[in-house]
RNA sequence: UGGGGCGUAGCCAAGUGGUUAAGGCACCGGGUUUUGAUCCCGGCAUUCCUAGGUUCGACUCCUAGCGCCCCAGCCA
């Protein structure tokens, strides 16, 4: 691929606009941004929109030394664990980006913050207030209604340093007391509304231990974490819009050196699925999929244990765009992403999901004749591979009709087919239960001058279906995945619990699917076409050694399937 | 009813006073095909939330309205 190929005229978003004339301006002589996940949780595909973002940003400006911090916003002691300081960084390598040395952690920051904290009440900036949490809330006022100021807001400095410090020593309770900015009661932003800026929480922390026992809230740390590591452009999602004025208050008050510019953009939502941590967490908690890795779940471990590839989730987020109006994307978006992305490297090879036995009865039995098949039909380099046949094959339930429409181009009796780079045959006759009504074996005849599938006389075969060797094909189990939800918006429906609309469908088990011999050596986490069917891999966590269990990545698109569901 | 945002096709999304209003997904036709896949070709907004206004000219500027999203954690 030339890399001017992909340069050219893709128009570049807001965001990069932005990049781009500080760039020109001569404003930045470099852009550093930063991906900054709280460590309370897996990262989802939603995060990968940002991590693309905020690294494909730092990569396509390579040339200007431009970087990317991943910052990890451990404020919060109560909620973040190290288990997630690792997974996170996991899928953030995984997804292919680095942040060679700059790793860091708010934490990091604590006696630079605190040192601040210092300067902005010795400025008269800050104040400690001793209003419990039910007050502070009361004194906020409401949304079309000014607040109250505290009764502590005009504390002398010497008595909030002391008190500050105090705070800091551990002197007094959770929650009797908290350190304010000083601004605007009556600001119409309720951020403004003199927020709270650290609060007592005798809290062991993943990384600083017991060192503190007040620690700083998210707005106050942010805009300082970025400005002390010299981040040009702090993006992030809507809904901190409304605290961009205490973002750059803080950064003004205090005259730091740099002030990095905090832009917004639309968080992804994607169509029949949820996004939310808490929904996710429920999910996980509740059951309802097997863990947070569940091949169903659109966090980054579950699409990688799915088969989705790094690229094809790349290539997403590219295809996505970026803007400023809440959207939701079609999740055929991201499926068409792993398509193409396969579709060209994904070696094909030959499964019967539901197989029903067909018996070839002019073949010789007790034969066994090796076929050769392409591993790739468009890209010959990937060569082929020999296919065991013989008279006794499975093929698949649904290729064979008694009563087929005109349409149907497979199996019906009397129908000729090609059985892919096997023979034509052509059905004979077939077995029933009388009882369940279910076909127990396929009678067929083959034309031996058509090995390979090709007819020496030209006639014209519509159909081709897969197969597999009933006696070297191997008994294998797969997962069928599919959309974990059946609405297109499940929690958008106000008073019905998003649960309702969880897919019974979501996760089919089939137990005894047949493949082809070479399938019982795949590699774990390879993806792999089952011709006809989709795109699969073995599933690195169920699969042993020669015995696979393949997770389905995502189905080929179907036409006849389309066409059928029109009538 | 306060504040902050956002409205271009079914879903995303370019467009920044003069273009036939990009592109992708979806959808609908047709062709190729030993995967009903892939691939290829064609179709798909006389109109940009609505109504006025400015202008020779408006998706782009102005005014008014309508609709949707976010904000009252000692979460991030």
């Amino acid at each position: 691929m030339e890399p001017q190929e992909h340069l050219e005229e893709k128009p570049l978003d807001f965001i990069r606009q932005i990049v781009a004339e500080d760039l020109q301006s001569g404003k930045h002589k470099t852009t550093i941004t930063r991906f900054p996940p709280e460590p309370n949780g897996f990262l989802h595909i939603g995060h990968a929109k940002s991590i693309c973002l905020n690294f494909g940003i730092a990569e396509e400006n390579k040339a200007r030394n431009a970087r990317c911090h991943l910052r990890f916003d451990d404020t919060n002691p109560s909620k973040e664990e190290t288990v997630y300081v690792q997974s996170i960084q996991n899928d953030v390598k995984w997804l292919g980006y680095d942040w060679g040395e700059n790793l860091f952690f708010a934490s990091d920051y604590f006696d630079q913050l605190h040192e601040f904290a210092i300067q902005l009440i010795k400025m008269g900036k800050a104040y400690v207030c001793d209003l419990s949490a039910d007050e502070i809330r009361n004194y906020r006022g409401t949304l079309t209604e000014p607040g109250k100021e505290s009764p502590y807001r005009n504390r002398s400095i010497e008595e909030n340093l002391d008190l500050f410090l105090r705070m800091t020593n551990g002197e007094f309770a959770d929650g009797s007391r908290v350190l304010r900015a000083k601004i605007d009661m009556a600001s119409p932003n309720l951020n403004m509304r003199d927020p709270v800026i650290y609060r007592i929480m005798k809290t062991d922390h993943h990384r600083t231990g017991d060192k503190w026992c007040i620690y700083p809230m998210y707005d106050y740390t942010h805009c300082l974490s970025d400005m002390l590591e010299g981040i040009t452009h702090s993006l992030c999602t809507l809904e901190f819009e409304d605290h961009r004025p205490l973002y750059d208050w803080v950064l003004d008050e205090l005259e730091t050196p740099c002030h990095p510019r905090q832009i917004e953009f639309a968080r992804l939502n994607l169509t029949y699925t949820v996004m939310s941590k808490r929904k996710l967490l429920q999910l996980v908690n509740e059951k309802y999929v097997d863990g947070w890795d569940d091949p169903r779940m659109l966090t980054i471990s579950g699409l990688r244990r799915r088969g989705y590839t790094p690229e094809s989730i790349r290539d997403f987020c590219q295809t996505i765009g970026m803007g400023k109006k809440s959207s939701w994307i079609d999740m055929g978006v991201l499926e068409k992403a792993i398509r193409d992305d396969l579709d060209p490297k994904a070696p094909r090879m030959m499964c019967v999901l539901n197989p029903v036995k067909l018996i070839i009865d002019n073949y010789p039995e007790g034969t066994i004749e090796m076929m050769e098949a392409q591993n790739h039909p468009k890209n010959p380099e990937m060569g082929s591979r020999q296919l065991p046949f013989g008279r006794e094959l499975y093929i698949e339930r649904d290729d064979f009709m008694e009563d087929p429409p005109k349409k149907f181009h497979r199996l019906g009796p009397g129908r000729e087919v090609r059985l892919r780079y096997g023979y034509l045959v052509t059905c004979v006759s077939y077995d029933k239960d009388e009882t369940t009504g279910e076909i127990t074996t396929i009678h067929c005849t083959y034309d031996p001058a058509t090995k390979g599938g090709s007819a020496p006389d030209g006639r014209k075969v519509k159909g081709t279906i897969h197969w597999v060797s009933a006696e070297k094909g191997i008994d294998c189990p797969v997962r069928l995945y599919d959309r974990l939800f059946t609405a297109e918006f499940p929690d958008a429906e106000k008073g019905v619990d998003f649960k309702e609309y969880l897919n019974p469908q979501s996760k089919v088990v089939l137990e005894h699917a047949k493949a082809e011999p070479a399938l019982a050596e795949l590699e774990p986490g390879k993806q792999v076409q089952f011709e006809r069917t989709g795109y699969f891999c073995a599933d690195y966590v169920e699969s042993e050694t020669g015995k696979p269990v393949f997770n389905r990545i995502v189905t080929l698109r179907d036409s006849w399937a389309k066409e059928q569901g029109k009538s």
